[in-house]
DNA sequence: GGTCAAATGCCGGTGTACGC
DNA sequence: GCGTACACCGGCATTTGACC
């Protein structure tokens, strides 16, 4: 099998600066240089994990999946990386995240851990869409909660759909120009998250299109969980208003 | 031994008081 | 205004005990 693009595009340039990084982190523990090295080599994970989806034996477990565990990987590669031991990060992190991703598909073996697991990431998103869930809205509100509810929903949805990896069996599902439009609906969704305030598009960038949850987004930014929750509310009820601008008392679907 | 329901613990996310 | 700490909630998995 080929290497994929980002393993063998990954380039090398401004060692300098990268250093500049890890030691900022080690000797600060400086939230911007953890976040600025994440990103710096969250390609390279998600070029491992595909690289082992490529290879997988089973289909039962979605990428998705292997896309967490292997940002788990490199963050915990992070944690322990020591420069000054003299191996490049790449050499140090492979083997974790790769043993990472290999640990955790094995605990999702069992059909019904992986069936609960995606239950759990559907409900866990529709949840954390449905209006906080305990805002107190008035009864007689409850058109509007509902269509809210469903601008929420739909969010989800296409947050979703726009993930950096798009397997064959999704594209399949959408054809002609129900799929043109769904993809012109993402794009727009994707650019009102581009156009968020920087904390807010980093939280709903790393909870929806690389699936962490928000205690590793916590751990990258260098905040509370409970904060990241607060983040990803205030950024939900923006994508609200920048999808529903007008905030309309009914909504059709 | 197998099945089922209640009890318990864990986990991820939310709300809120409080400090800076 | 922003961020943190912490109590709380809901759902799920596991454990335990009663019953057949």
């Amino acid at each position: 099998m080929t290497a994929p693009p980002a393993l063998a595009a990954e380039d090398d340039a401004a060692p300098a600066a990268e250093a500049a990084l890890w030691a900022a982190l080690r000797r600060d523990g400086s939230t911007a240089a953890r976040e600025a090295l994440f990103l710096r080599y969250q390609p390279y994970a998600q070029a491992l994990a595909a690289r082992i989806y490529g290879g997988r034996h089973s289909r039962e477990v979605e990428f998705r999946d292997y896309q967490q565990l292997a940002y788990i990987g490199l963050l915990d590669s992070m944690d322990r990386y020591d420069p000054q031991q003299g191996a490049g990060f790449k050499t140090f992190c492979t083997p974790r995240i790769t043993g990472n991703v290999l640990d955790g598909l094995r605990q999702l073996s069992e059909a019904q851990e992986q069936i609960s697991l995606k239950r759990r990431l559907q409900r866990d998103r529709l949840s954390s869409l449905k209006d906080g869930g305990r805002d107190g809205k008035p009864a007689g509100r409850k058109l509007d909660a509902l269509s809210e509810l469903a601008v929420g929903l739909a969010i989800g949805h296409m947050l979703e759909g726009t993930g950096m990896y798009a397997d064959g069996e999704q594209a399949d599902r959408h054809d002609g120009y129900a799929a043109v439009a769904w993809q012109q609906t993402c794009r727009s969704l994707r650019q009102a998250v581009e156009r968020l305030p920087a904390d807010m598009g980093k939280v709903v960038s790393y909870h929806y299109f690389h699936s962490l949850p928000f205690e590793q987004i916590a751990g990258i930014l260098g905040l509370s969980k409970g904060r990241i929750s607060q983040i990803h509310r205030a950024a939900l009820t923006q994508l609200r208003e920048k999808i529903q601008p007008h905030s309309p008392s009914r909504t059709t679907t």
